[in-house]
DNA sequence: CTGAAAGCGCTAACAG
DNA sequence: CTGTTAGCGCTTTCAG
């Protein structure tokens, strides 16, 4: 069912001008006399024309979309990030073509092959692989691409791209600093995977924390889970039957820590009365349901907002070589709603 | 940081052939000499090349992109509905320009608008109103697309467009059936608002439920909420304050479930002990925190998924008029948890 | 099998 | 102020 779009000359021949000066007043461009203008826009309105675009493009050699590509749309996390880089596309007259990963690593790089084809004209990506092993071959289909890229939440070892990140070290460092200032001394950490730097960071944060406050660290009360909620339901399970078990602990992200709020209350652990908890990330439906829970948390919508909005500096960029990368590191807030307490 | 890509005639330069022959290897179109097939090939893969699609686009008249519109993609609904469109398209080398139009029906337009310069194949939409007054202008912008579209569960009023539904009514019928069998008789129901579909449609599904059941239909028992959070909340406070109370309750939507369960939790008001409780859509994290709360669920990454489908077929027809408008109503599901039953 | 050439719809000099 | 014209990068006849 394709019809044949009306087209620029069709407005030219009825309003009787050049196809010039059609584009002139589609572009208020130079100056076009009221008169004659005022007819084009007639010819517009009754034909209900809207230019090509992708003419357009072509002709200007440049498009007006943006690439963002995102491991899972239904993480509440990066719809929030979604969020936050419409808001500033939305101003500025561009338009964002979407790609969910899957968390597949070869999916992506079939989604930045498309991209390229549809000649974006930059690109907003929270990398699918985020380990130590250097990826060649990816960051050569990154590079391929000859526009600017923002990265996400995620690094590209050894890429020397712009990105958005978040200071997980701080953020664990104030929230285990926080639990010391509450007395307490044997603190559990359910940990990440350290294969991503999340997790390393996280992790970082803690030992750093406990160091600088004259705590030793003590291994046994270090747990490695892999961000997924079973994880951190066993672990938690696996810290209420330690002989000598922690009167705090902190969870590294979202997911994890729902699953330790479950183990907990299964077990009839009082939150925290019986054990102080804090977790990475917000989890909205806690609040919603009375149930208070502190938390290191993220500017979500924000990290997208700025993310778009280096992109869009590197747009309007006039020189070729970018040798100052922009890397922002956003802080992440302490939100206390009491389950960090101790029992006095 | 404009770096001009590389084009066909490079490649054709470059492997000494014409552009036409370039073509044809890039659309093993027609016959090409296995040799020079190579040739060509080797000089696409050393130059890096990768064809424009917006040329491509323009010279065939036809791009590969779908329009996307819905209303808030930070609810999980449309996450996983959007996930649901991703699965077909991506098997189909299109790609999806996404708009979120925040409920703002200006907005909507504005995108709808800007979708059309780009020359969208196709266009699935949840719109933002949906009520009864007969949007005219709406309509036209919507039909000016001169593309199939697909209604997402609302529906657009006069129109003729194809669509993908959920069936609220029998949906809710169920609901309130399972609860009548439980030997519940005074079920209360928190209903959306009447302006919208969903709402009235859900409302009139336990209408028809209790007289079904020869189970008069008590204006008490019926409340009128907005679809948010607050007002479950508001609305299950007054149930509780009512002198002859209901045994059970209905709630239209995931968040003014959560609100009710809210107020429930608050009143120390067991479920299903003191209270039986089924509500309308799935919210994962009730499951999550072992809170068995039964509702009527809907298949909604299925609704993209089928969408889509709908989508694709239209954009395979060969035949320009649509005299049959594809509507498709999926069925929801009741899930049974516990929360239905009646104190013996 | 392959090349020449005419568009696709629009922009951007260049004249006038 | 306005029209003519040459592309933008690719596809697609039409010849050969």
């Amino acid at each position: 069912m394709i019809i044949a779009p009306i087209t620029i000359s069709d407005i030219a021949k009825k309003s009787k001008v050049s196809v010039a000066t059609v584009s002139r007043v589609l572009n208020d461009s130079d100056k076009v006399k009221e008169q004659t203008k005022e007819k084009v826009l007639k010819a517009i309105n009754e034909l209900n024309y809207a230019p090509s675009d992708i003419a357009r493009s072509l002709s200007r050699n440049i498009t007006n979309t943006i690439g963002v590509v995102v491991p899972d749309i239904n993480n509440p996390f990066f719809g929030q990030v979604i969020k936050g880089i419409s808001s500033v596309t939305d101003k500025n007259d561009l338009y964002m073509l979407l790609c969910d990963t899957d968390e597949n690593e070869e999916k992506e790089m079939k989604f930045i092959e498309m991209l390229k084809r549809q000649r974006i004209r930059g690109l907003i990506i929270t990398p699918t692989a985020d380990n130590d092993k250097f990826n060649a071959k990816y960051l050569s289909i990154l590079e391929n691409l000859n526009v600017p890229v923002v990265l996400l939440d995620r690094d590209v070892k050894y890429s020397k791209f712009d990105g958005v990140f978040l200071d997980s070290i701080s953020g664990t460092y104030d929230a285990i600093e926080c639990f010391i200032k509450e007395g307490h001394r044997k603190i559990a950490i359910i940990s990440g995977p350290l294969s991503s730097k999340p997790g390393r960071d996280r992790l970082r944060g803690y030992k750093k924390a406990l160091t600088m406050n004259g705590i030793e660290i003590d291994d046994r009360y270090i747990f490695y889970g892999d961000f997924r909620l079973e994880s951190g339901y066993e672990l938690s399970q696996e810290i209420l039957k330690m002989e000598d078990p922690p009167t705090a602990i902190f969870v590294s992200n979202n997911m994890m820590n729902l699953g330790c709020i479950k183990a907990l209350t299964e077990a009839n652990v009082r939150i925290p009365e019986d054990m102080a908890l804090i977790g990475f990330d917000e989890i909205e439906l806690l609040n919603i349901m009375n149930m208070d829970i502190s938390v290191v948390s993220r500017p979500t919508a924000q990290m997208g907002e700025v993310a778009m909005k280096i992109l869009l500096d590197r747009l309007n960029e006039q020189k070729i070589d970018n040798q100052d990368t922009k890397r922002i590191i956003l802080l992440p807030t302490l939100i206390l709603r009491g389950s960090e307490k101790k029992e006095k």
